[in-house]
DNA sequence: ACCGTCGGCGCC
DNA sequence: AAAGGGCGCCGACGGT
């Protein structure tokens, strides 16, 4: 199904009088010139959007999650839209529409930062001004105004293609946060209260009382320490004990422990594993965020500067690979697993052009084509060196072997190298489909200021050259992710037949560079192949014909827990 | 009792 | 083994 010849695209708004929100919307009808093919009001939102649906508008509104959450619960889903607080953040920054009026207008209602807005189910209208007539939003808060300011800015662009498919890109991304928040991840709670019981001890009786196997670790700490009323998950205490017992550290990181020497450090190391879990996914955990055998987390699209997403409750993007084991398909249904192989380097290697890279990955594993390419000696030195190449590290093996890697792929870690020199002089930095590095650092540094104010000042700009050495990396990865989850939602689209979201296959997970899809048994096979050809269209869309292969691995099981 | 910050650690 | 990028969440702690 190509997308449809001429674009109709649907503006929405809440309509008020006065003081209060009516619960009618207006829709604006517009053709894909932007030209106005008529405004109407509605009052059933989603018996609407389910019928013009068929015409397969793009729908244009302020905030996915105030909309498209009630629409789904009333069994409606959307094939497109455009996002336009997250389209507007995109385009308020990138060097792309850096001239536009968009972008040189003085921060307003569309710049709010995600976090500061009402949650898309209590009711109140977002951008709502008061008015004494039936009319949508007022003012700057317009989403007609507002769509047309973002058409003109893309229209403008040196590059509309690519900033243009970062917006629908940013917007599809949106859709998919609010679906599979709605279909939520399965999780089976008897299978979590296992693993639990298993590595803790059963769930204590008492609120606030540790389960019987930290307990009886935290009694050998306490004994060995000769510290009888030691609390541990207090750094102060345990500092002070450490201390005493004749320990000498600044810290309490485990791996600052694990250089010590003492009977007490293994013990103490267990306990602050087993109180880690239980702290962050214990049972507390499990009452709080899992409801009726699903994992509801909320997905902030753009929620991370360079454009990952963040998520808000229950730490999603966290889930320790300890408790994976507790994510169980349904009866008959099966989880596609799916992770993009060294992901970021690749990315880099594409990104520069870097044909020595490109061909060091195209065999499989890109470390191992490293190590054959004689640039250094061992696979593990060719990871270090990598992580150290897009991070930035200046000290320890990894600062070392960075060198051998500029010189054997001099276009690639010169990405890297100029992205760190362009922030530590005050510049933005750009991705590959056009979004940019927050304008952050005052440029240059007085050299009449004293000797450690100075210094202060340049290892400020080197700490904001390691952060846009790594913003071109992370922020056109998390692009390459963006597009491959929109091309497999699309195409899972494409292959229910009319089903509905939750009774075919669908995502319900992502994590950075993996994506997990909730599948019937019969289909999964099926899956994995819409899966791989979704990663080849990625590669495509960000980088044309550039030959660079984005290899998954994909795991068809029954839980998480057996995926890696 | 509530709020913001810090140390620590889980994920990529 | 651990220093470089990006996060969110926990308990402890110091303030009000």
């Amino acid at each position: 199904m190509p997308p449809p010849a001429a674009e109709v695209l649907i503006v929405l708004a809440r309509v008020s009088t006065g003081k209060a929100s009516t619960g009618r919307v207006m829709a604006a009808r517009l053709n894909d010139a932007g030209g106005s093919m008529g405004i109407e009001y509605v009052d059933d939102l989603p018996t609407f959007v389910r019928a013009e649906e068929k015409q397969r508008p793009r729908w244009v509104w302020d905030y996915t999650s105030r909309w498209y959450p009630a629409l789904l619960a009333e069994g409606v889903r959307v094939e497109r839209c455009f996002d336009l607080r997250l389209c507007h953040a995109i385009l308020r920054f990138s060097a792309l529409t850096a001239d536009s009026a968009l972008a040189k207008a003085e921060p307003g209602v569309w710049d709010a930062p995600a976090a500061t807005l009402q949650r898309p189910d209590d009711g109140g209208a977002l951008f709502e001004l008061p008015s004494t007539q039936e009319q949508p939003v007022a003012g700057e808060a317009d989403p007609l105004a507002e769509y047309s300011l973002q058409r003109a800015a893309v229209a403008a662009s040196a590059e509309p293609g690519r900033i243009g498919r970062l917006l629908a890109a940013e917007s599809a991304g949106a859709l998919i946060a609010a679906e599979m928040r709605f279909a939520g991840l399965p999780w089976r709670a008897d299978r979590h209260d296992e693993i639990l019981t298993g590595i803790l001890g059963p769930r204590p009786t008492v609120e606030g009382e540790r389960p019987a196997k930290l307990q009886e670790i935290l009694a050998k700490v306490r004994e060995l320490l000769e510290s009888p009323d030691l609390n541990p998950d207090s750094p102060a205490d345990l500092l002070k004990a450490l201390g005493a017992a004749g320990l000498s550290v600044t810290s309490t990181r485990s791996w600052e422990l694990k250089k010590l020497k003492h009977p007490a450090i293994g013990p103490l190391l267990e306990y602050k594993k087993l109180a880690r879990l239980l702290s962050a996914n214990g049972w507390h955990w499990l009452d709080t965020w899992v409801a009726d055998g699903r994992f509801r987390p909320d997905y902030v699209p753009g929620g991370v500067v360079t454009g990952r997403w963040a998520t808000s409750g229950g730490g999603a993007l966290q889930l320790p690979r300890q408790i994976r084991g507790a994510v169980v398909a349904d009866e008959g249904w099966k989880l596609v697993v799916a992770d993009a192989s060294q992901l970021e380097p690749r990315i880099l290697a594409a990104m520069a052009g870097d044909r020595g890279m490109v061909a060091a990955g195209t065999a499989g594993d890109l470390y191992a084509g490293i190590v054959a390419s004689g640039a250094v000696e061992t696979r593990d030195q060719a990871k270090i060196a990598m992580l150290g190449a897009m991070y930035g590290a200046t000290t320890g093996e990894s600062g070392r072997l960075m060198p051998k890697l500029a010189r054997a792929y001099p276009k690639a870690i010169g990405l890297v190298e100029d992205a760190a020199r362009a922030g530590e002089r005050g510049e933005v930095v750009t991705t590959r489909l056009g979004r940019s590095s927050p304008p952050g650092l005052q440029a240059g540094y007085d050299e009449s200021r004293s000797e450690a104010e100075t210094t202060r000042a340049r290892e400020h700009a080197r700490a904001w050259g390691r952060f846009t050495r790594n913003f071109i990396v992370q922020g056109t990865a998390a692009e390459w992710a963006l597009c491959w989850m929109a091309s497999i939602r699309r195409r899972l689209n494409e292959q229910a037949d009319g089903a509905w979201l939750t009774e075919a296959p669908h995502l319900v997970f992502f994590l950075h560079d993996e994506v997990v899809v909730h599948t019937p048994s019969a289909q999964a096979e099926g899956v994995a192949e819409t899966i791989r050809a979704a990663a080849a269209e990625a590669g495509t869309l960000l980088f044309g014909a550039i030959p660079v292969e984005f290899p998954l691995t994909i795991a068809i099981v029954d839980d998480y827990g057996k995926a890696k």
